[in-house]
DNA sequence: AATGAATGAGCTTTCATTCAT
DNA sequence: TATGAATGAAAGCTCATTCAT
């Protein structure tokens, strides 16, 4: 009946350590996870999980909103910061892609939808179009990204970016994904050639790494059947 | 196994009908798509989809094996049609992102590296690696590759980008993508700068594209439920 | 495919043994059955239960339109089979109240309305009353019928005595409802009195009875806990 | 317990209001009524009924003890505000309908038994069938009530009769129950024919009126999903 | 060999009960 | 003392898998 202030202390921080905990476990174990997962990793109970999400699309929702929030953190916090507008924006497309909201964007596959056509959602996105828009505008204006590509396009390439590569093993996933960040970047820079990604990932030094990480698999993964 | 003669005909045409039906379902419906589902949208019982394969995992192994072969193929394809390396290799790329393997790389979820640990699946990744090397070599040697930049690279990057992003609409989804495509490619070219990627998008064209598909979304929701 | 030709002996022998297996266990457990009991009870897994019937609600459904089936067979069977219609309408009563629907129209609680509130539940209600407007028309023209009481009065009447009294002893329960079932028939006969229900069930006799099954009771009471 | 001088009173008042509340909606919502529902729509916390009540069987058997002491009541009143004995027992026999103990009885399901064979519950329903004795002997006296029903018999038709019709519209049920009750005690009633219980409802009545209802109930059930 | 009904382990969700505030 | 957030056992329901037809 109060307009909710001693007790919210321990809920809220509970809510975000859920919210946190989620994201977290999505990341690792998919979009199978299951609530009571969640819930065992958060340090509660199942029902205090759906005390605060009624569902698990609600969860879902939460977590998304979220990561938009981070984002638009992110987003502020390179702007601020780095001197130069591409910096900022380097900044902000590498900074995205280590938030891992990775496997969650698939978790309610067809539903995916309803999830993120919320108004909520709606507006979460559209402030952080706006934060990323001024920075897209400064680096245009520097000369460094080319005028033909805005800020819709870098929030696209964030989408498919922030995602892993979950058929390869974690490492060598995390590597490959930077490369490919690099890359994007490199194609959105005008005139002069960015820095090059490092060295190439030739055929043979992907297949090398990759039968390295064929032992160490093979143990852990009993235990699921 | 390898005696039947007369009837492999037909019970071959069933079995490339289940993965081909199961790429497009898993790439719609998502990772939730059930084993009925598919069953059903491939015109035949479960029971025969389990004759053929004798659990979920083998039917997610084999549409990840046949999507290696669709890509070898892809990339041979590629290289002996065109002309210049170069546009081998774009054409692959853009080709990879066609084939809709979407959602199935998050199918499997935390499982996803045991059904991606196969023999089977480690050589077609050779052979696709294999195939794309000769075109990146070729591409180096045209000097339009830049030469930091490996086959390995180009298979990283393919695996980021051969998903949608199922929270978009789906056509502004696909236009984002083919976009992220071209700056991909655009920042793995040497010195001349690639073919732009046509008219920026802008954060205030993105969120007047999003608007227009607010309504229409509506409908085909409540059959969910 | 097929029409439903060959299969659905098994099928429909499995329906219907579950919902006479709801019957009872409503009647006997009261509205808090499990699925997973009814289940059990009528020999088959959960899974087949709820293949026959989507939800808790579309069971409780089919076994009111099944109890308004036998109704209308059983008021089809007095009226054939009794030389007066006073007969018949004494049996059809009976008859009712020893389907033992008891508990199940309060299973739902407030969503009663929402299952009863269906067509073929309508449709099954007017065909009930509709043989049982013959019988009552009879009646009235033998004069046997109080010419103020109609069909809808009979139903009515039927609703309230097909319950049990849950809160006695099983037995002292059947009797005291068959004691007033009676009742209500001699206060719906015309002129002459009708056969009185034998001798009275005073207060002394009720609490001597009640006393005699305290002790039974006890013992299997504690498996709940 | 009984030491607690001044703070009685507004603990008593709480108490009564609970109980007051928990029959009304449990007579509303039906036996699957939870806790905190009962507690809201009795302005307290959960917390607060689990004082007054340590569990949900508690609370059933006060509300099934203060039901008794109302009948008690009902028939004290009735006894000594009537000339007749008749007409005090059909004034206690239509109250009683009237308290809508209504979908209680069922609320524990099987575990009535254990709720109402307390020694509690018991004294109750001695102390009523004690009252009602009185009346019912005065009735014999009077020569009113016939000599083969007895204050038992009264009290299992009441039994049942307490009951709503929880399938029909609001106003229908309570319709028909009347008129049942007036057909029962019209059954007890020796020989002079009671009052006949008005004109009556036929099958086409009954069925019109149901169809009337038809529309307006499709409104209130969408909240419930 | 193909089918789809049956199965039941396991996941989502609810709610009686406890307990920190 | 009253409150309502937290808890987790248990219920409803789903769906991968099996098996009779």
């Amino acid at each position: 009946m109060r307009t909710t202030g001693p007790l919210r202390a321990d809920a809220r921080r509970n809510r975000e350590q859920i919210i946190e905990t989620a994201r977290a476990v999505f990341a690792e174990q998919g979009p199978g996870a299951t609530m009571d997962e969640i819930a065992q990793h958060a340090q509660v109970g199942v029902g205090t999980l759906y005390r605060h999400f009624p569902d698990r699309e609600a969860l879902i929702h939460a977590v998304l909103a979220d990561g938009l929030d981070r984002m638009v953190a992110l987003a502020d916090a390179a702007r601020s910061e780095e001197t130069w507008a591409w910096d900022a924006l380097s900044r902000f497309v590498h900074g995205c892609a280590e938030l891992r909201l990775d496997l969650l964007v698939s978790v309610a596959g067809a539903q995916v939808h309803r999830v993120a056509a919320t108004p909520e959602i709606g507006e979460g996105r559209a402030r952080l179009l706006d934060a990323l828009d001024r920075i897209v505008a400064a680096a245009h204006g520097e000369g460094a990204l080319r005028t033909d590509v805005g800020a819709g396009d870098v929030m696209g390439a964030i989408g498919l970016l922030v995602r892993g590569l979950p058929t390869l093993p974690a490492d060598l996933g995390e590597e490959l994904r930077e490369r490919t960040v690099r890359l994007v970047l490199a194609g959105m820079r005008a005139h002069p050639a960015p820095a090059p990604p490092g060295t190439a990932m030739t055929a043979g030094e992907l297949i090398r790494r990759l039968s390295e990480h064929g032992d160490e698999q093979g143990d852990e993964q009993k235990k699921d059947e």
